[in-house]
RNA sequence: GGGCAAUUAGCUCAGCGGGAGAGCGUCCCCUUGACAUGGGGAAGGUCAGAGGUUCAAUCCCUCUAUUGCCCACCA
């Protein structure tokens, strides 16, 4: 005997483990291929309620295509996350009084791959705990073996296409982490600063030009003003010097069409090495470049001594402080402006700075990715993203792709150095220190290049010489055992740049599996939209470079997750929803429905406890069902034909469930989660429950034999086929009852269960006609009886009026369900109505309670006049419509009939209405 | 500054060229043998506003307003 209530946390662990164990997540089927890769979270992350929705997507589509017969490979795994993971663990090693310098790279990698081994298991154990039927052991982690040896494959390639180089220009740096950062990840926050007008003074002369900064402290890296070629105002100075105040540098006044008049003051100062816009202007004019801060955001040691080793807030206090002393301030204006943040931390501003850094050059790439989506090989869902995508992609820029980071595929670029022989400690050839670099897919190679360049042995040396980059001077250091020597470029790659091979690296790539072979093109990329330019685009890049083919067919992009009072979530804002706490709360079947339930295709989700109690409550009810059923020896009968009932509910309930499965279909195949949910979720409150297990409790109280096997047969039946078509949205209760619910154990589990095929089932057209009436009639009288306040406990007698030949015949055949739903005494035909009538129109028939004194005359006049209304209402619409010579001319024939139709059926009832009132009143 | 999306019942959202829907909430009734994590009944909406297309517009088009998001080098 099933109990009251479904216990999740009873029975989750022990099914997961039963279909994991099974072998029932793992490809190998005869089926058809359909493959998802998951997108990898975080190694050391933990599942947050976006993960959440996007696996239960997934995980639907994966059980949904299983049933079907597909052969299904969902590819699970995690992500390194280099700044991320590097950021946690060297927080662990401060909280040890040590750092990540201290330990040395070895040292410190060793100890992310233990963080990485002690909790890198936790987010995959909760995508468990969500049910995701993963292949688990396929999973696999971006910084393993093969998949670094794809990444490094890629590199090469790329670099000998001549795609992947190295530049000097300015790139956003992170001053906390020190490391570049791509554009990407640069978020413009909105802040609140000042506008500074400062006095630049003109040289041989008392005037001054004014210039407008946000960033005072950068002048003291200024090396122009420039001022709009056709700026009257400005005409006059172009081509003079100014003094740099504070430093006392000669700069020149530039005309340049960058400059707009509109803004500031029109003279804007020029920063070549640390702005964006500047450096462009620097270079059309030979201008010289001047870096005014160390790594960490210092200033250094090329700004004038009061100024170095601030930091930059303390410069910019110190830079406006002085200008105004000297009187050069002119005025301080309070504006907001975007600034760039970090956009993962959102706190940290990033800086314009000049580095050497990899770049790749993915307009090639891009080029192919892009006609791979208007060529259709790939969609997106909904289609308006595909937008997005062909925005961002046709205006790309080149990838900087190196991390100053040591957590990470470190770049298989050796650098090579040869000192010519009568250099050998005499430190004053240049010539020596021109490094050369090798790109290789392992040290070995590297070797062999650099061998072959250099035309003779070369040593490796561990990491970049200190020489490598120092002056001449320093010469005496080197290690005169070796005259050509290599070492390893010690940046790494982007995170996102391994990610991007995930759909066939995960497969074995570059080998050529069976994997591939079979699973590629993966069938649905199930993600946010927030990556789309991050992952999706990028993988659509190197798949099509790569293999020639897009890496999947379908993008499925899903909304964002917000709190229930419709917030984002956040960490500091303190209203993350924690899927593990509903989970613990009310099951995983719960907030997977639930998320199925709200996953429309425009808007953003809410979702909290709430929701969820509602997946929760759905789960009950249909639990009770099942219990229902058991209670009553419903049992699963073999070989039972559905197309083979007699008795009207179960042909209805027989043709209810096939549309219902059908629709359920038609919606996932569509990627419509919400309407399959929705779908489902009326069925089995408003059809199975509320109707069809009502009508079968007096059948097997009271059935014939005969009644009461069919109805047990198919309610059986019913239940076992909504168990089937439920359980991609609700594998853990669906599983759980699949197996309680049969007297002998099933010969599979649920997961493994065919897909129910109900196309091939008769329509039963006219028990679906007698149930309609049926219901109709029940819901007429309950809803009399609610408005007259007849007691429940009364049971009326119903008298059916003016009945047609059908009418009559549904009456007879359904007279019991009628008299149990309606709670009645008896439903008879009458040719007459007796005073004291509560009466309702059903089709040609008039039904009446006869409640003799009892009656509220007043109340029901009313009840009986609001209908009225509604009726001649209707009617004048429908002959304002027909009225229109317009409208009968051109609507199509069947519009017309359709109207006419509706037209007669008001007309019928407001007469009906119209005698039950006379009745009423005589 | 450019782009995208949204605006439908008190709240959260579906829907979508021919008679306005759900969940939650509210109100009334019911502890009846599957389920009170339940059942029955009801109230509640000129589908943001203004134009246009159409025989017909909540739905298509344009504009406006409001909100949200994305992108952008703005001193």
């Amino acid at each position: 005997m099933l109990d009251k209530t479904f216990n999740p946390a009873d029975v989750e662990g022990r099914i997961y483990a039963q279909w994991e164990t099974s072998g029932a997540f793992k490809p190998g089927r005869s089926g058809q291929p359909f493959s998802i890769v998951i997108p990898p979270p975080n190694v050391t992350g933990r599942l947050h309620i976006g993960h959440a929705l996007n696996n239960t997507l997934q995980d639907i589509l994966a059980r949904f295509e299983r049933m079907r017969g597909k052969d299904v490979l969902w590819q699970p795994g995690t992500d390194h996350a280099g700044i991320a993971t590097q950021l946690i663990v060297e927080r662990q090693l401060a909280e040890r009084q040590m750092s990540r310098v201290g330990l040395g790279r070895e040292k410190f990698l060793e100890e992310v791959w233990k963080w990485k081994a002690e909790s890198g298991g936790a987010i995959v154990e909760q995508q468990r705990r969500l049910g995701a039927s993963a292949d688990w052991s396929r999973e696999r982690f971006t910084m393993d073996e093969g998949l670094s040896r794809a990444v490094t494959k890629v590199f090469v390639e790329l670099y000998r296409q001549g795609l992947i180089y190295k530049d000097k220009r300015l790139v956003n740096w992170d001053p906390r982490l020190q490391t570049a950062v791509s554009d990407l990840e640069v978020e413009n926050i909105e802040v609140k600063g000042h506008l500074w007008h400062i006095r630049y003074p003109v040289e041989d002369s008392d005037q001054f030009i004014t210039v407008a900064t946000t960033r005072p402290e950068t002048m003291l890296g200024d090396t122009a003003v420039a001022v709009h070629p056709d700026d009257a105002r400005y005409k006059a100075f172009v081509g003079k010097m100014v003094v740099l105040p504070l430093t006392g540098r000669m700069i020149p006044i530039i005309a340049d069409a960058y400059s707009d008049p509109e803004k500031g003051t029109g003279a804007v100062k020029i920063t070549p090495g640390h702005d964006f816009n500047d450096f462009e202007v620097g270079k059309r004019h030979k201008l010289p470049l001047i870096t005014i801060l160390n790594k960490d955001g210092t200033l250094n040691s090329d700004v004038p001594a009061p100024y170095r080793d601030l930091s930059r807030e303390d410069a910019r206090k110190k830079v406006v402080a002085d200008l105004e002393a000297m009187g050069l301030l002119e005025k301080t204006e309070a504006i907001t402006h975007a600034v760039p943040h970090d956009e993962k931390t959102k706190t940290v501003v990033l800086e314009p700075f000049l580095t050497e850094q990899w770049y790749l050059n993915v307009e090639p790439l891009a080029a192919k990715a892009i006609a791979a989506v208007e060529q259709g090989e790939t969609k997106f869902v909904p289609a308006n993203w595909a937008d997005v995508f062909f925005g961002w992609m046709r205006n790309i820029r080149p990838w900087c792709i190196s991390r100053q980071l040591w957590w990470g595929h470190q770049i298989p670029v050796w650098y090579g150095r040869k000192l010519q022989e009568d250099t050998l400690g005499l430190g004053h050839r240049t010539a020596a220190f021109q490094t050369e670099p090798f790109c290789a897919r392992d040290e070995g190679e590297a070797i062999k290049l650099a061998e072959e360049y250099y035309g003779e042995k070369v040593t490796i040396v561990d990491q970049t010489p200190a020489y490598a980059s120092a002056q001449p001077a320093h010469y005496d250091v080197v290690d005169r055992q070796s005259i050509a020597q290599i070492w390893r470029e010690e940046d790494v790659l982007d995170t996102w740049f391994s990610s991007a091979l995930w759909p066939f690296s995960t497969m074995g790539w570059p080998d050529e599996t069976a994997e591939l072979k079979k699973f590629y093109p993966t069938s649905v990329l199930v993600t946010a939209f927030d990556i789309i330019f991050f992952w999706v685009a990028r993988m659509m890049m190197m798949g099509t470079h790569f293999l020639g083919d897009v890496p999947f067919r379908t993008v499925l992009i899903h909304n964002r997750v917000l709190d229930e009072a419709g917030a984002k979530m956040s960490k500091t804002k303190g209203n993350v929803v924690d899927p593990l706490t509903l989970i613990d709360a009310y099951g995983a079947d719960a907030l997977r429905f639930t998320l199925a339930q709200a996953a429309g295709q425009n808007r953003d989700m809410r979702i909290g406890p709430t929701r969820v109690e509602g997946g929760r409550n759905f789960g009950t009810k249909f639990w009770n069902a099942a219990r229902f059923c058991e209670m009553n020896a419903c049992i699963t009968v073999p070989g039972f034909d559905p197309a083979s009932v007699t008795l009207t509910v179960n042909q209805w309930i027989v043709a209810e469930t096939a549309r219902t499965g059908a629709g359920i279909t038609a919606s996932l195949e569509a990627l419509r989660f919400n309407e399959a949910a929705d779908t489902a979720y009326h069925f089995v409150y408003d059809v199975f429950c509320d109707w069809y297990l009502e009508i079968a409790k007096p059948v097997f109280q009271q059935g014939a034999d005969a009644d009461k096997i069919e109805t047990r047969a198919t309610a059986a039946w019913a239940r076992d086929t909504i168990l089937a078509l439920l359980h991609p949205f609700m594998p853990f209760i669906t599983e759980e009852l699949w197996a309680r619910t049969s007297e002998k154990p099933r010969g599979s589990m649920l997961i493994l269960v065919a897909w129910p095929d109900l196309g091939s089932l008769p329509k039963f057209e006219e028990a679906s006609r007698d149930m309609a009436w049926v219901v109709e009639l029940v819901k007429g009288v309950r809803s009399v009886r609610a408005e007259m306040n007849v007691p429940p406990s009364a049971r009326p007698p119903l008298l059916l009026k003016d009945a047609g030949a059908q009418s009559k015949a549904l009456l007879a055949r359904n007279r019991a369900i009628i008299l149990q739903l309606a709670r009645l005494a008896s439903a008879e035909l009458a040719d007459t109505l007796p005073r004291g009538c509560a009466q309702f129109v059903i089709g040609e028939s008039v039904a009446a309670l006869p409640l003799g004194d009892v009656i509220d005359l007043a109340k029901e006049q009313a009840r009986l006049a609001k209908d009225l209304k509604k009726a001649h209402d209707e009617i004048a619409r429908f002959d304002a419509k027909l009225a229109n010579p317009q409208f009968v001319a051109k609507a199509p024939e069947e519009v017309l009939a359709e109207q006419r139709d509706k037209r007669a059926e008001a007309s019928d009832l407001a007469v009906r209405l119209q005698d039950a009132l006379g009745r009423l009143a005589g």
